[in-house]
DNA sequence: GGGCAGAATGGTATCGATAACAATTCGAGG
DNA sequence: CCTCGAATTGTTATCGATACCATTCTGCCC
């Protein structure tokens, strides 16, 4: 059925030639290709009137600059490399956010991708992303493969490490310690009365922020000498809105006289609040819960829930700004290349010890 | 306080040279250029015993391809440009794992762009991303501005546009019709009794997805006479939660007996529902709320919210297998370069007709 | 044994821009 | 009127890989 002499085309609707060059435009306007080249830096030097002439003669012909050629010459590439563990997951994607946003105007473009919480994944990424040589990587988190960290070396190029704090740094980092970041959760809920704490996270292998959370939980737990903390732990990370309410009533059912239930993020503690609330239970009057990250549902949620505010665009911003930096070669004292970044707690209705409602 | 000789490094930590290229792999394993390259290619024709050799000399002396020189020459980017509105909001980001999930294993690399809901946006991201002539380009929604058409139809690629269904469509389409979602939603609500309907969105210039739902929510209002729809506009789309919980709050003033209010997307509906609940109203009690979008949150909050669920994964993998028909030239048919996907109403509590609880 | 197909490999030009340097123009100052 | 320097523009080589074609080397068949 089909005909032989039918013009294999894949579009090619109004689309001529395609192939226009910037010698092309040159001819056109009657310069040398280099001035055309020049015309689209706005700090080379190409007089007022000639730079006009050039960019009629572009939008005429509909030229469109060819970076691939140009970074090959110049050595540029123009490309910011960035790793998040999830895209769905909305810290993550506040993170990526603030590195699109530091990046606008610089000329640099973000290559993004997801590690899927799996240090493989992130090692193939990293190879991925080398292979188009990008002046610089941001990734999520300290745990890195051997050969990931060979390549990263080897590419000679700035990386910024986020959201924790990596035992043997790369290079720059932008984070804070998830770990004592729930301590003072533990500790803000002790003072007000709280004694019998329940956590619900992920299992620990991949994600390495939430192992975090989980002892400084334990450790927190046990220093204010508030018995062994009771923690579950339900399904492989990220664990889900759906898997936080499984996980509160395992928790509950194995530790009935818990009062307050940490959970390693606002999602899994949103679920496990809705759950108590389906079966009857009052929260906070029956039992307390609280996340961390401060997602937007938080604020929201009714109860509102208490949990530990992160600054997630802003760590994605500082990144980019560090690695801006270091691209400016801005020598100047390199000095301490770790930025903490901070957090708070936010005491809401979920964890209200006055909470009847 | 700058000491003039100091190296001005700008990270050069194990950092030897790193300017290794294919010709000095080749160089080192005593073959050419040529034959390196080819061993980076599976098809190509090199002895299996030359490759091992090659991948060795490469894994030792830690050489990473340079895709950017290939691409030239090849004229072949490997790039797919993907624009999203937003990152921030997990249907369209479930929409970009759904095409970097298609993209696995394909040798293509993810692009992606966020637009903000801005045309204008999105036409300088088209003209950012054709730069790096990728080969195929995916966007949401079918409003464009001229010069944006202009130069996707310059350059000669595949295009796919989604989640809706364009008045004039570029070249391939993967999406549904959102005024007829909302349409079955109403005629849905209304078959089971509801009769005073109100709507809450964005103000309606900028996402277009938003604006065709409120008119098709108006249009089968109208349809079905059941008066006028009362239509709340509340803040620039993307409309938070925050908002939606001011919006529903404005609609009850304004229209006390309202039976039933659809929002614009979950998101909006889920703070409508713990505004209500907050101010003491029972949902679906005394008010029924739907959504659009049956984001996770949707099946866990109690009331768990009625919502029309899209297949927003679904329309990514979609989206990037129509680029990769396109691209393989597989001439066959062309055939219809509009797919469908499905839509379904999903009825839950927060609209039960028995609903006191 | 000659010829030949096919696999494996090499040599060279080339992709489209930019770096580096050369050349030209123009005006001011002596 | 000539020289000099800043501003502007042109020429050529090059970035690092791949396309394309040529070459070598096997082994096999008549």
């Amino acid at each position: 059925m089909k005909n032989e002499d039918e013009p294999k085309d894949k579009r090619l609707k109004g689309g001529d030639a395609q192939k226009l060059t910037m010698a092309e435009v040159a001819k056109y306007v009657g310069v040398s290709a280099m001035t055309v080249s020049r015309a689209f830096r706005q700090d080379a030097s190409v007089s007022e009137e000639t730079r006009k002439r050039i960019m009629e003669a572009v939008d005429a012909l509909g030229y469109v600059l060819d970076l691939s050629a140009g970074s090959l010459s110049s050595r540029r590439s123009g490309f910011i490399a960035a790793l998040v563990p999830s895209i769905n997951n909305s810290n993550f994607s506040d993170t990526a956010r603030g590195i699109t946003d530091a990046l606008e105007n610089t000329g640099l473009q973000l290559l993004l991708g997801y590690t899927d919480y799996s240090a493989e994944k992130e090692e193939k990424l990293i190879e991925a992303m080398l292979r188009r040589r990008p002046e610089g990587v941001i990734l999520t988190g300290g745990s890195h493969t051997d050969r990931a960290r060979r390549m990263l070396d080897k590419a000679g190029i700035p990386v910024v490490e986020t959201w924790e704090i990596p035992e043997e740094p790369i290079n720059h980092v932008v984070g804070f310690s998830n770990s004592e970041a729930m301590s003072l959760l533990v500790r803000t809920l002790a003072s007000q009365g709280y004694r019998r704490f329940g956590y619900i996270g992920g299992t620990t292998a991949r994600d390495t922020r939430g192992s975090q959370r989980r002892s400084g939980f334990l450790k927190t737990v046990e220093e204010l000498g508030l018995g062994p903390g009771r923690a579950i732990s339900f399904g492989v990370p990220p664990i889900t809105m759906e898997q936080g309410g499984q996980a509160v009533v395992s928790l509950l059912e194995r530790w009935p006289d818990t009062e307050v239930v940490l959970c390693v993020s606002d999602l899994s503690a949103f679920g496990a609040i809705m759950e108590c609330k389906r079966r009857g239970m009052n929260v906070p009057g029956d039992i307390a819960i609280a996340g961390f990250g401060d997602y937007e549902i938080s604020s929201i949620c009714h109860p509102s829930i208490t949990t530990i505010n992160v600054d997630c665009y802003g760590i994605g911003r500082q990144a980019a700004a560090r690695l801006l930096d270091a691209l400016q070669g801005s020598g100047e004292a390199t000095g301490d290349e770790m930025t903490l970044t901070g957090y708070k707690v936010v005491l809401r209705e979920s964890t209200d010890r006055g909470g009847a409602r």
